[in-house]
DNA sequence: CGGGATCATTAAAACGTTTCAATTATATTT
DNA sequence: AAATATAATTGAAACGTTTTAATGATCCCG
């Protein structure tokens, strides 16, 4: 592997030269500029990062933190503490977060904060890509920062940018639970329906907390009230929301609309109210939340609030390498609005 | 951010001997080790890597790359051309290789080889992650590579290992395709069903080739022949599936199964079925391929092949760590064999 | 043709580590 | 107590860049 050294005797240059012909600098001559260029293909050189970035502490790398909540009671994806961010959440955006990165020159180091249910928000370092001035920014895809978590941020003292979650101090970009949720609240109550139930995602769980509120707002307009209605809390998979179901039937509620805090949770409710032998949406309407994957693709299709998270990945890489060219712009604080998504499985009474 | 430097002024020792403790030199007596410790805690001293990897030579990093195959054509995700690896085939293991590599101290740069149908393999460079020895080592998740590709991989002279193809110089790990839809079609089979239809993915699609074969092999142990079942190609997409399932329909097949080679255009395909007012799997029965989210969660439930893709990205991992550590060790071949997941899609004739 | 301007190039320092030969401190033996 | 062996520490070079002050060319104009 050549080194600036190799090619600068190559071309019977000195190494600033070369460094000045790979930067662009103005002050070079046209005729040892192309002979310089020359040796460097001719070598297939590439610069050292490492070495570059020591000198100019640009590391042109960003990280990324997921964090990932492991519940020790099983082990399992189901069990989350704070789960803001199911797991996929991440990966849907990762592609475009790496697209709209190296386009700007950026690579992107990834870790995942493992988070176990016994620890002290205190007791948990961040990963190590954070450490150690390896990166120029950092995207927290890992959900509500806690008071310990920000303060650890902060002192890396470098760009921050959430997504998926909301920040006082660091930029954001985030969805809005609780606009998607009235949103489709209130078009359910269009279509006619008033026995509504509902199955919201785990008691801990902010966004589910901010999805009710938005239920409620609905609700409210229509002259209803959320006490009225049956509502259970379930982790976020199918089988969580296949039981929840269950118990809403089994309390003998006979709703005409379902509406579910995720689409995985209206999978499994689906699931439920086939074998009760319901037709979706003839006998009963079920809505989503989120429009990935399984709601274009199940039978009925899913009529759910699309939550556009390609665009926050875009948007946090954007907001972040602007940031870090302009340290002292102003927060911001970028939310997407979300949108119905009308498919099949919801149909007016 | 404090440096060896000022951890060694304000301990009173050389940098020397800071590194020695940090890298746990034995030579080194106890109490300035506990000295220098402790003032590397109180200064929060953390070693830069980038000035470390300077002179060992070591990264510590591993780079990842996924191969994204951009169709000029729609610009969507559904045109492929070599699609080996569907798009959500990554994000599945990134999880378990984040997590695995981790636990050895590497951390994780990811990129991404987008590939642009007009493109001639030549043209198309490596990823910067992949240039100036960045990284350690590599896991390639970009589907079949061709010759220019390996030759370019090869210049790197660090290892590589492949996942989700096959390659006859660098270490892979693979599922079996052939394997996996030999086992599903004997299932069909051995249920009775000899009225078969068939959807695989675009012809381009090595995977699916090699599913096909696994097919054939299956059918001529029942004394079937490929020929004389209805056989379509697909992108890989619901849409794609339903499509395909209506061509076989208009040809008047009136098949008791249909084999799919990915859930998602099983997933199509039922829909097209249901909305001929067929009951799945009463009157016809429908197979998937991989069994992702989507599988599990569909009502009915969809009988598929399991690949174990969280296996792929654990052993990923290991192998490329275990590789760094010895260079010469013999090409790993690693092949996880598939296994059939029944459920509800798939009943007995 | 001499003398400033301007343009092009270089040499050396700096970035933050590790490593190793050389040095100094400490322990052991006679 | 001197001589030797061993343990602990240091100083400086090296890794591959960029950057800047200084030097060396080249140009233009009177």
């Amino acid at each position: 592997m050549p080194t600036i050294k190799d090619v600068a005797k190559r071309a019977g240059v000195s190494t600033g030269t070369v460094s000045m012909v790979l930067n662009g600098s103005i002050s070079v001559k046209m005729e040892t500029r192309y002979r310089v260029l020359e040796v460097v293909k001719e070598m297939g050189y590439v610069p050292n990062q490492y070495a570059r970035s020591l000198v100019t502490h640009k590391k042109n790398v960003i990280g990324v933190i997921r964090q990932k909540h492991l519940s020790l009671s099983d082990g399992t994806r189901s069990g989350y503490r704070f789960d803001e961010v199911p797991d996929t959440y991440l990966s849907d955006m990762l592609d475009d977060i790496v697209h709209e990165l190296s386009a700007q020159g950026y690579s992107l180091l990834l870790d995942t904060a493992a988070w176990t249910q016994g620890d002290d928000a205190h007791s948990v370092p961040l990963p190590a890509i954070a450490q150690a001035g390896r990166i120029d920014g950092l995207i927290w895809a890992g959900g509500f920062l806690t008071d310990a978590q920000k303060e650890q941020l902060q002192q890396l003292s470098i760009p921050v940018v959430t997504v998926g979650s909301r920040s006082d101090v660091f930029d954001f970009v985030d969805t809005d639970p609780e606009e998607g949720m009235y949103l489709m609240t209130r078009h359910i109550l269009s279509q006619g329906h008033r026995q509504i139930a509902c199955i919201l995602g785990p008691a801990t769980s902010q966004t589910s907390a901010r999805k009710q509120r938005g239920m409620e707002r609905a609700l409210l307009e229509y002259g209803l009230n959320l006490a009225d209605i049956p509502v259970r809390q379930s982790s976020y998979s199918g089988l969580g929301g296949y039981h929840a179901m269950q118990r809403i039937w089994e309390s003998n509620s006979r709703p005409t609309a379902v509406i579910t805090a995720l689409d995985i949770l209206a999978a499994g409710a689906m699931r439920f109210l086939q074998e009760m032998h319901l037709r979706i949406p003839q006998d009963i309407s079920v809505a989503g939340y989120e429009d990935g994957l399984l709601a274009e693709n199940m039978t009925p299709a899913l009529t759910t609030v699309c939550t556009h998270k390609e665009k926050l990945g875009l948007n946090a890489a954007r907001i972040l390498t602007h940031r870090i060219e302009h340290p002292t712009a102003q927060q911001v604080k970028l939310i997407i609005p979300p949108q119905i998504i009308v498919r099949q499985s919801v149909q007016p009474i």
